[in-house]
DNA sequence: CTTCTAATTAGATATTTGTTAAATTACATA
DNA sequence: TATGTAATTTAACAAATATCTAATTAGAAG
């Protein structure tokens, strides 16, 4: 039955030290010791989280002596598109890019900016493809100030200076955790928190 | 941190009774006594399940009289690209079949099966009309393995167990993104494999 | 054959989680 | 106010799960 299936994708992601045993999995191919030592646990809870992410087909394993080294699987990379893997892939670059310069990336951005900001800085519509809208959206956030907290309406008002479907944009931003909102108050997610996410692991 | 709202979302969704109230919310909103009903557990559970799915934001509650009507969290319909929102939402975002019930789309499925097979499980032609082919394509490559690398010679063998034109519909399944090839290697899209839905009520 | 390293298995334990029955709360209306 | 319906809470329990330690297996290299 495929409800399984789809109930044991997210069983496998279900789990912090899944998670950045796939966030380091994103740096490149990892052997069962390190990936324990590097999140605190013994390898036996490295070989019980690997059957599990095995069992999802989100990791591949290839034996090079006596050491395992684990992998992302490919379609995962391919396939990313919310929010965990974008969490996941962020760092490493949604692979296309791997080798991209940091010159040819600040290149592809004002591109992107420019084709989807009209010259009075107004946002045409959001991109569909996540990675440009990605920039769409931080672009934006990046003008909203750290550590104050927005009303709903001053929220609204606030995107509305861009684009009139505010509802849509907003929600953006919480879903790809650009903001946080509790209690009907909304607070930028601290830089540090998207942009360096090293201390998960 | 970053990490449990990924992790919690992933939980919120790694329970089999919880996406089926996601599907059946897909159809529309409904009160807690009849989603009891229909998935057979009784009112407690469902309020154990929409606490989960609230704080992960993936509903919305509505009181009226003495009922609470869930409903779906919007966000869902404008960002239906992963494999189980695209699962929960099918129906709903295929275009012309939005109002069709879940039995009238297997209906319509089966009659198209029916259609464009033979007693003997062969596959007269490709229907021409897009959301049939569709049907018949997901179909057909819903016997392959996923997760399972395939060598050109071994995909053709397996479609001309169907029809002799392999070529053609090698090519729809790539084009169609059942299937991913790369050098010559072809493997099934994870995506899709998920999204087939009708079993699952 | 012995030794070393890496991974897995097996068994144990504590925690979390899904479910239910029974009691309770919240609204609506007669 | 009393009654009925829908939802929630509480307590209990079984099942699943994450983790560890200790023992075992797999492979490489002396």
């Amino acid at each position: 039955m495929q409800l399984d299936k789809i109930v044991g994708y997210h069983k496998a992601l279900a789990d912090p030290t899944r998670i950045k045993i796939l966030i380091l999995l994103a740096d490149g191919e990892r052997n069962g010791l390190t990936l324990a030592e590097k999140l605190s646990v013994t390898p036996a809870t490295i070989t019980h989280h690997a059957a599990k992410l095995r069992e999802a087909s989100l990791i591949n394993e290839r034996r090079e002596k006596n050491a395992i080294y684990f992998s992302l699987n490919d379609y995962f990379i391919k396939n990313s598109s919310t929010a965990t893997e974008n969490l996941i892939y962020r760092r490493a670059g949604s692979q296309g890019e791997a080798d991209m310069s940091i010159n040819d990336q600040a290149r592809t951005r004002e591109a992107v900016l420019k084709n989807f900001f009209t010259m009075e800085g107004k946002l045409k519509h959001l991109p569909a493809q996540l990675k440009k809208k990605l920039i769409v959206l931080e672009h934006l956030v990046s003008k909203l100030d750290l550590g104050r907290k927005y009303g709903e309406k001053e929220i609204n008002e606030f995107i509305k200076a861009f684009h009139e479907d505010f509802a849509t944009i907003r929600r953006e931003f919480i879903m790809h955790q650009y903001m946080y909102r509790e209690e009907q108050i909304y607070e930028l997610n601290p830089r540090e928190m998207w942009a360096r996410w090293e201390e998960l692991s």
